[in-house]
DNA sequence: GAAGTTTGCTTGACCAAGCAAGCAGGGGTT
DNA sequence: AACCCCTGCTTGCTTGGTCAAGCAAACTTC
Protein backbone atom coordinates (compact mmCIF):
# COMPACT_ATOMS: atom_id res chain seq x y z
CA UNK A 1 0.00 0.00 0.00
CA UNK A 2 2.23 2.55 0.86
CA UNK A 3 5.23 0.73 -0.51
CA UNK A 4 7.19 3.61 -1.88
CA UNK A 5 9.80 1.96 -4.16
CA UNK A 6 12.47 3.60 -5.54
CA UNK A 7 11.00 4.09 -9.03
CA UNK A 8 8.33 5.99 -7.61
CA UNK A 9 10.76 8.29 -6.28
CA UNK A 10 12.39 8.99 -9.34
CA UNK A 11 11.96 12.67 -9.30
CA UNK A 12 9.50 14.38 -12.34
CA UNK A 13 10.45 14.77 -15.76
CA UNK A 14 9.33 18.93 -16.88
CA UNK A 15 6.43 17.04 -18.61
CA UNK A 16 5.31 14.60 -16.17
CA UNK A 17 5.60 17.44 -13.79
CA UNK A 18 3.28 20.13 -16.12
CA UNK A 19 0.93 17.24 -16.54
CA UNK A 20 0.76 16.13 -12.81
CA UNK A 21 0.10 19.94 -12.18
CA UNK A 22 -2.51 20.04 -15.01
CA UNK A 23 -4.59 16.73 -13.04
CA UNK A 24 -6.82 19.07 -10.97
CA UNK A 25 -8.68 19.84 -13.27
CA UNK A 26 -9.65 16.52 -14.32
CA UNK A 27 -10.08 15.18 -11.21
CA UNK A 28 -11.45 18.10 -9.39
CA UNK A 29 -13.43 20.85 -11.62
CA UNK A 30 -14.29 18.00 -14.36
CA UNK A 31 -16.99 16.31 -12.23
CA UNK A 32 -17.71 19.45 -10.81
CA UNK A 33 -18.81 21.20 -14.43
CA UNK A 34 -20.34 17.83 -15.53
CA UNK A 35 -22.48 17.52 -12.20
CA UNK A 36 -22.95 21.39 -12.30
CA UNK A 37 -24.29 21.05 -16.12
CA UNK A 38 -26.74 18.08 -15.26
CA UNK A 39 -28.17 19.73 -12.37
CA UNK A 40 -28.91 22.97 -13.95
CA UNK A 41 -30.27 21.99 -17.17
CA UNK A 42 -31.93 18.66 -15.87
CA UNK A 43 -32.36 18.49 -11.92
CA UNK A 44 -30.30 15.16 -12.07
CA UNK A 45 -27.00 14.48 -10.37
CA UNK A 46 -24.26 12.81 -11.88
CA UNK A 47 -24.54 10.35 -9.74
CA UNK A 48 -27.96 9.61 -9.65
CA UNK A 49 -27.68 10.14 -13.78
CA UNK A 50 -24.84 6.96 -13.66
CA UNK A 51 -26.90 4.79 -11.78
CA UNK A 52 -30.01 4.94 -13.47
CA UNK A 53 -27.51 4.61 -17.36
CA UNK A 54 -26.25 1.42 -15.58
CA UNK A 55 -29.18 -0.12 -14.20
CA UNK A 56 -31.00 0.60 -17.81
CA UNK A 57 -28.34 -1.70 -19.62
CA UNK A 58 -28.32 -4.57 -16.88
CA UNK A 59 -30.65 -7.49 -18.21
CA UNK A 60 -34.03 -6.66 -16.45
CA UNK A 61 -33.23 -3.50 -16.04
CA UNK A 62 -31.36 -4.83 -12.70
CA UNK A 63 -28.75 -5.27 -10.67
CA UNK A 64 -27.32 -5.75 -6.89
CA UNK A 65 -26.64 -2.85 -5.04
CA UNK A 66 -22.71 -4.11 -4.84
CA UNK A 67 -22.65 -4.37 -8.47
CA UNK A 68 -24.11 -1.15 -9.22
CA UNK A 69 -22.00 0.06 -6.11
CA UNK A 70 -19.05 -0.92 -8.18
CA UNK A 71 -20.06 0.08 -11.72
CA UNK A 72 -20.80 3.63 -9.99
CA UNK A 73 -17.31 4.13 -8.23
CA UNK A 74 -19.20 4.61 -5.05
CA UNK A 75 -19.08 2.71 -1.76
CA UNK A 76 -21.81 0.38 -0.71
CA UNK A 77 -22.81 2.76 1.56
CA UNK A 78 -23.02 5.63 -0.78
CA UNK A 79 -24.80 3.04 -3.10
CA UNK A 80 -27.80 2.66 -0.77
CA UNK A 81 -28.06 6.22 -0.25
CA UNK A 82 -28.61 6.91 -3.86
CA UNK A 83 -31.19 4.38 -4.66
CA UNK A 84 -33.44 5.56 -1.39
CA UNK A 85 -32.89 9.20 -2.86
CA UNK A 86 -33.42 7.44 -6.96
CA UNK A 87 -36.26 5.43 -5.27
CA UNK A 88 -38.34 8.44 -3.65
CA UNK A 89 -38.39 9.54 -7.06
CA UNK A 90 -40.08 6.86 -8.17
CA UNK A 91 -37.22 6.21 -10.69
CA UNK A 92 -35.93 3.05 -8.91
CA UNK A 93 -37.39 0.20 -6.92
CA UNK A 94 -36.18 -2.32 -4.36
CA UNK A 95 -36.93 -5.93 -4.94
CA UNK A 96 -35.58 -8.80 -2.94
CA UNK A 97 -32.82 -11.07 -4.98
CA UNK A 98 -34.57 -14.59 -5.94
CA UNK A 99 -31.25 -16.17 -5.60
CA UNK A 100 -30.38 -14.90 -2.56
CA UNK A 101 -32.43 -12.91 -0.11
CA UNK A 102 -29.96 -11.23 1.97
CA UNK A 103 -29.90 -9.47 -1.27
CA UNK A 104 -31.36 -7.02 -2.77
CA UNK A 105 -31.76 -5.89 -6.77
CA UNK A 106 -32.36 -2.28 -7.85
CA UNK A 107 -34.55 -2.24 -10.45
CA UNK A 108 -35.30 0.47 -13.25
CA UNK A 109 -38.81 1.83 -13.23
CA UNK A 110 -40.55 2.83 -16.27
CA UNK A 111 -40.05 6.48 -14.88
CA UNK A 112 -36.81 6.06 -14.00
CA UNK A 113 -36.15 5.11 -17.87
CA UNK A 114 -38.14 7.95 -19.09
CA UNK A 115 -35.66 10.44 -17.02
CA UNK A 116 -33.06 8.99 -18.91
CA UNK A 117 -34.04 9.30 -21.53
CA UNK A 118 -35.23 12.70 -21.10
CA UNK A 119 -31.19 13.50 -19.53
CA UNK A 120 -29.22 11.52 -21.92
CA UNK A 121 -28.74 14.58 -24.15
CA UNK A 122 -27.79 16.88 -20.96
CA UNK A 123 -25.06 14.45 -20.33
CA UNK A 124 -23.74 13.87 -23.98
CA UNK A 125 -23.57 17.71 -24.71
CA UNK A 126 -21.82 18.17 -20.88
CA UNK A 127 -19.34 15.18 -21.83
CA UNK A 128 -18.78 16.77 -25.00
CA UNK A 129 -18.05 20.03 -24.43
CA UNK A 130 -16.30 19.66 -20.66
CA UNK A 131 -14.24 16.68 -21.90
CA UNK A 132 -14.08 15.27 -25.17
CA UNK A 133 -13.95 18.52 -27.27
CA UNK A 134 -10.50 18.93 -25.87
CA UNK A 135 -8.97 15.78 -27.02
CA UNK A 136 -9.78 16.14 -30.81
CA UNK A 137 -7.09 14.28 -32.89
CA UNK A 138 -6.32 12.26 -29.64
CA UNK A 139 -5.35 8.67 -29.83
CA UNK A 140 -9.08 8.14 -27.76
CA UNK A 141 -7.88 4.07 -27.82
CA UNK A 142 -4.60 4.16 -26.14
CA UNK A 143 -5.86 7.30 -23.68
CA UNK A 144 -8.90 4.52 -22.64
CA UNK A 145 -6.29 2.11 -22.14
CA UNK A 146 -4.28 4.25 -19.87
CA UNK A 147 -7.82 5.34 -18.09
CA UNK A 148 -9.14 1.79 -17.50
CA UNK A 149 -6.06 1.22 -15.85
CA UNK A 150 -5.79 3.76 -13.31
CA UNK A 151 -7.64 2.72 -10.01
CA UNK A 152 -6.79 -0.58 -10.75
CA UNK A 153 -3.73 -0.86 -8.64
CA UNK A 154 -3.95 -2.57 -5.32
CA UNK B 1 -24.17 27.74 -20.11
CA UNK B 2 -26.53 24.53 -20.64
CA UNK B 3 -26.19 25.75 -24.62
CA UNK B 4 -26.49 22.34 -26.09
CA UNK B 5 -25.95 23.38 -29.71
CA UNK B 6 -26.30 20.48 -32.21
CA UNK B 7 -22.74 19.25 -32.55
CA UNK B 8 -22.66 18.67 -28.92
CA UNK B 9 -25.50 16.07 -29.44
CA UNK B 10 -23.96 14.12 -32.36
CA UNK B 11 -23.92 10.57 -30.63
CA UNK B 12 -20.37 9.06 -29.72
CA UNK B 13 -18.04 7.38 -31.54
CA UNK B 14 -17.68 3.54 -30.17
CA UNK B 15 -14.17 5.09 -29.22
CA UNK B 16 -15.42 8.54 -27.86
CA UNK B 17 -17.98 5.77 -25.84
CA UNK B 18 -15.51 3.59 -24.48
CA UNK B 19 -12.86 7.17 -23.24
CA UNK B 20 -16.74 7.97 -21.60
CA UNK B 21 -16.75 5.08 -19.84
CA UNK B 22 -13.41 4.76 -18.83
CA UNK B 23 -13.94 8.46 -17.58
CA UNK B 24 -15.50 7.08 -13.99
CA UNK B 25 -11.70 5.97 -12.70
CA UNK B 26 -10.18 9.56 -13.42
CA UNK B 27 -12.82 11.48 -11.74
CA UNK B 28 -13.90 9.20 -8.31
CA UNK B 29 -11.36 6.41 -8.56
CA UNK B 30 -8.30 8.40 -8.80
CA UNK B 31 -8.87 11.22 -6.97
CA UNK B 32 -9.80 8.72 -3.98
CA UNK B 33 -6.85 6.61 -4.51
CA UNK B 34 -3.98 9.04 -4.17
CA UNK B 35 -5.94 10.68 -0.99
CA UNK B 36 -6.36 7.20 0.24
CA UNK B 37 -2.49 6.44 0.10
CA UNK B 38 -1.46 10.04 1.50
CA UNK B 39 -3.88 9.88 4.29
CA UNK B 40 -2.51 6.24 4.68
CA UNK B 41 0.88 7.09 4.34
CA UNK B 42 1.50 10.32 5.60
CA UNK B 43 -1.49 11.56 7.66
CA UNK B 44 -2.05 14.48 5.37
CA UNK B 45 -5.26 14.61 2.89
CA UNK B 46 -4.61 15.67 -0.74
CA UNK B 47 -6.60 19.10 -0.34
CA UNK B 48 -4.09 19.44 2.33
CA UNK B 49 -0.94 19.06 0.79
CA UNK B 50 -1.89 20.80 -2.66
CA UNK B 51 -2.59 24.23 -0.04
CA UNK B 52 0.88 23.57 1.58
CA UNK B 53 2.57 22.99 -2.19
CA UNK B 54 0.93 26.05 -3.88
CA UNK B 55 1.72 28.29 -0.90
CA UNK B 56 5.17 27.03 -0.91
CA UNK B 57 5.69 27.89 -4.16
CA UNK B 58 4.26 31.64 -4.23
CA UNK B 59 6.42 34.40 -3.25
CA UNK B 60 6.80 35.08 0.41
CA UNK B 61 5.47 31.21 0.44
CA UNK B 62 1.86 33.47 1.39
CA UNK B 63 -1.06 33.33 -1.02
CA UNK B 64 -4.75 35.52 -0.82
CA UNK B 65 -7.30 32.92 0.20
CA UNK B 66 -9.20 33.58 -3.36
CA UNK B 67 -5.70 32.77 -5.30
CA UNK B 68 -5.09 30.10 -3.26
CA UNK B 69 -9.07 28.53 -3.36
CA UNK B 70 -8.62 28.82 -7.30
CA UNK B 71 -5.23 26.56 -7.60
CA UNK B 72 -6.49 23.85 -5.61
CA UNK B 73 -9.78 23.86 -7.69
CA UNK B 74 -11.39 24.34 -4.22
CA UNK B 75 -14.36 26.86 -3.31
CA UNK B 76 -13.66 30.10 -1.36
CA UNK B 77 -15.17 28.61 1.29
CA UNK B 78 -14.20 25.02 1.19
CA UNK B 79 -10.70 26.75 1.18
CA UNK B 80 -11.35 29.17 4.20
CA UNK B 81 -12.23 25.41 6.19
CA UNK B 82 -8.99 24.32 4.60
CA UNK B 83 -6.50 26.73 6.05
CA UNK B 84 -8.35 26.58 9.01
CA UNK B 85 -7.53 23.26 9.18
CA UNK B 86 -3.78 23.68 8.71
CA UNK B 87 -3.99 27.09 10.97
CA UNK B 88 -4.99 24.56 13.93
CA UNK B 89 -2.44 22.48 13.13
CA UNK B 90 0.25 25.48 13.18
CA UNK B 91 1.42 24.81 9.62
CA UNK B 92 -0.40 27.99 8.22
CA UNK B 93 -0.64 31.27 9.44
CA UNK B 94 -3.33 33.63 8.62
CA UNK B 95 -2.17 37.55 7.96
CA UNK B 96 -4.19 40.70 6.78
CA UNK B 97 -3.14 41.55 3.60
CA UNK B 98 -1.18 44.85 3.58
CA UNK B 99 -2.68 46.33 0.22
CA UNK B 100 -6.33 45.60 0.72
CA UNK B 101 -7.11 45.59 4.36
CA UNK B 102 -10.74 42.88 3.71
CA UNK B 103 -8.11 40.31 2.45
CA UNK B 104 -5.86 37.60 4.02
CA UNK B 105 -3.23 36.00 3.24
CA UNK B 106 -2.50 32.26 4.34
CA UNK B 107 1.07 31.91 5.12
CA UNK B 108 3.10 28.83 5.06
CA UNK B 109 4.73 28.59 8.27
CA UNK B 110 8.15 26.95 9.17
CA UNK B 111 6.30 23.71 10.33
CA UNK B 112 3.89 23.72 7.23
CA UNK B 113 6.99 23.88 5.16
CA UNK B 114 8.75 21.23 7.12
CA UNK B 115 5.23 18.95 6.74
CA UNK B 116 5.57 19.42 3.16
CA UNK B 117 8.92 18.25 2.78
CA UNK B 118 8.07 15.09 4.51
CA UNK B 119 5.21 14.66 3.01
CA UNK B 120 6.41 15.25 -0.97
CA UNK B 121 8.01 11.46 -1.34
CA UNK B 122 4.44 10.02 -0.59
CA UNK B 123 2.88 12.05 -2.98
CA UNK B 124 5.36 11.80 -5.82
CA UNK B 125 4.84 7.85 -5.04
CA UNK B 126 1.41 8.04 -5.34
CA UNK B 127 0.85 10.14 -8.13
CA UNK B 128 3.46 7.91 -10.41
CA UNK B 129 1.95 4.79 -9.15
CA UNK B 130 -1.90 5.52 -9.62
CA UNK B 131 -1.54 7.92 -12.47
CA UNK B 132 1.84 8.26 -13.99
CA UNK B 133 2.85 4.67 -14.74
CA UNK B 134 -0.52 3.65 -16.81
CA UNK B 135 0.58 6.74 -19.62
CA UNK B 136 4.18 5.33 -19.86
CA UNK B 137 5.15 6.22 -23.61
CA UNK B 138 2.46 8.64 -24.47
CA UNK B 139 2.41 12.40 -25.30
CA UNK B 140 2.25 13.30 -22.33
CA UNK B 141 2.83 17.13 -24.06
CA UNK B 142 -0.27 16.73 -25.87
CA UNK B 143 -2.11 15.09 -23.06
CA UNK B 144 -1.54 18.10 -20.60
CA UNK B 145 -2.79 20.77 -23.29
CA UNK B 146 -6.01 18.78 -23.19
CA UNK B 147 -6.31 18.42 -19.08
CA UNK B 148 -5.16 22.33 -18.90
CA UNK B 149 -8.40 22.87 -21.56
CA UNK B 150 -10.52 21.26 -19.37
CA UNK B 151 -12.66 23.20 -16.54
CA UNK B 152 -12.07 25.92 -18.91
CA UNK B 153 -15.22 26.11 -20.53
CA UNK B 154 -17.65 29.34 -19.42
C1' DG C 1 -17.22 63.14 2.86
C1' DA C 2 -21.49 60.38 3.28
C1' DA C 3 -24.37 57.05 1.08
C1' DG C 4 -24.76 53.27 -1.68
C1' DT C 5 -22.51 49.49 -4.00
C1' DT C 6 -19.15 46.04 -4.68
C1' DT C 7 -15.60 42.89 -3.08
C1' DG C 8 -13.13 39.47 0.08
C1' DC C 9 -13.67 36.40 3.32
C1' DT C 10 -16.26 33.81 6.99
C1' DT C 11 -20.22 31.52 8.93
C1' DG C 12 -24.50 28.68 9.14
C1' DA C 13 -27.26 25.24 7.21
C1' DC C 14 -27.23 21.50 4.50
C1' DC C 15 -25.82 17.44 1.83
C1' DA C 16 -23.34 13.62 -0.13
C1' DA C 17 -19.80 10.52 0.77
C1' DG C 18 -16.88 7.32 3.66
C1' DC C 19 -16.03 4.08 7.52
C1' DA C 20 -17.31 1.02 11.02
C1' DA C 21 -20.77 -1.31 13.47
C1' DG C 22 -25.11 -3.72 13.17
C1' DC C 23 -28.45 -6.86 11.39
C1' DA C 24 -30.49 -10.42 8.72
C1' DG C 25 -30.20 -14.24 5.73
C1' DG C 26 -27.09 -18.26 3.93
C1' DG C 27 -24.48 -22.45 4.22
C1' DG C 28 -21.35 -25.74 6.52
C1' DT C 29 -20.37 -28.78 10.29
C1' DT C 30 -21.69 -31.52 13.82
C1' DA D 1 -31.54 -28.89 13.94
C1' DA D 2 -28.51 -25.95 16.48
C1' DC D 3 -24.57 -23.61 16.04
C1' DC D 4 -21.24 -20.62 13.87
C1' DC D 5 -19.31 -17.77 10.71
C1' DC D 6 -19.65 -15.41 6.36
C1' DT D 7 -21.86 -12.24 3.23
C1' DG D 8 -24.96 -8.41 1.61
C1' DC D 9 -26.93 -4.47 2.74
C1' DT D 10 -28.25 -0.61 5.90
C1' DT D 11 -27.52 2.68 9.62
C1' DG D 12 -25.00 6.05 12.77
C1' DC D 13 -21.61 9.04 12.87
C1' DT D 14 -18.12 12.01 11.01
C1' DT D 15 -15.95 14.67 7.49
C1' DG D 16 -15.39 17.79 3.90
C1' DG D 17 -17.59 20.03 0.52
C1' DT D 18 -21.27 23.63 -1.53
C1' DC D 19 -24.43 27.59 -1.44
C1' DA D 20 -26.41 31.61 0.53
C1' DA D 21 -26.33 35.07 3.90
C1' DG D 22 -23.56 38.11 6.69
C1' DC D 23 -19.89 41.41 7.82
C1' DA D 24 -16.32 44.58 7.11
C1' DA D 25 -13.37 47.16 4.18
C1' DA D 26 -12.89 49.58 -0.24
C1' DC D 27 -14.46 51.86 -4.09
C1' DT D 28 -17.78 55.35 -6.47
C1' DT D 29 -20.51 59.05 -7.09
C1' DC D 30 -22.35 62.98 -5.86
Amino acid sequence: MSATPAEHLRPLSPDEEALVRSLGRVMYALPRAIDADMVGDRQLPLTEYTALMNLSEAPGRQMRMSELAAACHLSLSGMTRTVTRLETQGLVERVRCEEDARGWNAVLTDAGLARLQESWPSHLAAVRRRFLDHFEGMDLVRLTQAFQRIGTTG
